[in-house]
DNA sequence: GGTCTACATGTAGTGACACTACCTATTGGC
DNA sequence: GCCAATAGGTAGTGTCACTACATGTAGACC
């Protein structure tokens, strides 16, 4: 799964893997390939601006640690973050359904246009 | 609906409402808008051009027509645009259950990493 | 000691694509 | 005469994910 195809869609689900709790950069990229069962794999290019683009936007914040000599920046969603995931799944919700429904095969038109 | 949502979708709801028989860029706005409860509501600086690009890509074919003193470029779904439909359809079935599965609310993490 | 893989973060430059804002032209109602 | 609906189009912009690269540590294997 490219994440063209994501395109508009990845912060949504980036919120979504942070919902649970804080995680740092690459566990979300691994916590998208567990809980999509390998389907959504991005690669570091596309996922750490990604976070950047959501701390600009205020959307997490981070916090940088130490474990095991390596450092990590743990993100973690913040109220607008809350508030934005809301928003992203009802939208989601409406796309979605607008395009299965488009997709959806349709009778031949007897008299086209 | 913003189209910006629908990005690397597009050309997958413009191939399925060709499906059906051929039509002019205008009534497939039309037929969009209607299909998806006024939900897709697409700009023609947002249709043309991604009509033109399906043309070179070979996915659809164009006749000019003309109806009523207006000249109409009709479109219509080449052998190429049917197996690319298909393909839409089930890159659609797979990203979309990933999505959803993905932005489904999951149980709060007990012991964070 | 050297190499390789996994872990961990990052940036620069590119390309795809939908957007806004325009333009042209006809038909028909007011 | 004017305006809305019908019908097609383009130029320039901005967003965003991509590829390709750079840096560094820890641990396994030889």
């Amino acid at each position: 799964m490219r994440a063209e195809t994501l395109k508009g869609h990845l912060d949504g689900i980036l919120l979504a893997v942070l919902e649970p709790g804080p995680r740092h950069g690459y566990a979300i990229m691994e916590a998208l390939r567990e809980r999509s069962s390998g389907q959504i794999d991005l690669p570091n290019g596309t996922v750490y601006p990604a976070l950047h683009r959501l701390e600009r936007a205020g959307l997490i914040k981070a916090n940088w640690s130490t474990a095991a000599g390596r450092r990590r920046r743990v993100y973690q969603l913040t109220p607008a973050g809350r508030r934005a995931l809301d928003v992203e799944r009802s939208t989601w919700r409406d796309f979605s359904a607008a395009v299965t429904a488009l997709l959806r095969p349709a009778p031949p038109v007897v008299n086209p246009s």
